[in-house]
DNA sequence: GCTTGATCTAAACCTGACTTGAGCTTTCAT
DNA sequence: ATGAAAGCTCAAGTCAGGTTTAGATCAAGC
């Protein structure tokens, strides 16, 4: 039995490699939980140095915070995601990785047949014109693209 | 010959699909150049239908905005891309999609490792401690990440 | 008891890729 | 000649995923 059952945000902090500020973050996006001292000082569990792995580990795999918190309110109870829940979890993400991977392997052929063509119209480049939109990445509001292309005329 | 060389922003935008605010924006970060009418409207060359163009695909491809106008200035005189200089950008840029695409399958491996281990170890687990950081993507200065997992200990 | 280091809150700032709004001007077809 | 549509500038807003700063408070060791 440990001595100290409860750490402070800097250990949690230092043990998980994020910074300070960033758990406070994800505690203000509900992503994690604390208690308080009577001085008002955060205390996490042992746990939740777990729970912070796993939002690290599916922001690499490419989860926003918002899905990541979906993930996570899912679990009964606020429960830390155990070996169960990380099984179903990540046999999700395989489809997610597979998609990303088909839609860059798309890109790929489509580039094949572009290169030395230079056409870059915008009417016929199969680049442009994708019917899967899996490549949406980066951030602001660019969320229009590829709605909107709908009267494009040809080039030149 | 065409009666109108020129064409104005909302020409520009209806051609290609993108918003007036857009075309304004990337004239502001200097991707494209205007002429400007005695009353201070723009007015573009056809050509610059093809310069967006490339704008897009590029961006379809990964590229930021930036490595898009590097890219456009590499080229003498500020000249629209042709098909010499699509050939040599293109086979750069399908280095980078082979990139992302190793990237992606290495992380399906490890996700299979992974699957059922539950284990959820940042010392441990594949997933987190990579020695690409190709999967870095979205916005936000989260650049710091991966460079300051260092003191990472044992969970739990 | 005191100092030092860790924490606290709230608000402001950052990047990227744009959009939106206000208020005014130009162009073009009739 | 006129009125609508399109354009102009400049400032500010948006969204994600945080960081930074300032000023105050807490916790712990000596």
């Amino acid at each position: 039995m440990h001595r100290t059952d409860l750490i402070a945000i800097g250990e949690l902090a230092a043990r998980t490699g994020v910074a300070v500020s960033a758990i406070r973050f994800y505690e203000a996006k509900g992503l994690i939980e604390a208690l308080r001292t009577g001085g008002g000082q955060r205390r996490f569990l042992r746990a939740d140095i777990r729970r912070v792995s796993f939002i690290l580990i599916a922001q690499q795999l490419g989860l926003s915070l918002e899905e990541i918190a979906a993930e996570l309110t899912r679990l009964p109870a606020g429960r830390t995601p155990n070996g169960a829940d990380w099984t179903r979890i990540s046999t999700g993400l395989r489809a997610r990785i597979d998609a990303q991977i088909a839609a860059l392997q798309r890109t790929r052929e489509l580039l094949g047949d572009c290169i030395g063509c230079g056409c870059l119209s915008l009417k016929k480049c199969g680049l442009y014109n994708r019917d899967d939109k899996a490549a949406q990445r980066g951030a602001g509001p660019r969320y229009v693209l590829g709605d909107r292309a709908k009267e494009i005329a040809e080039i030149g």
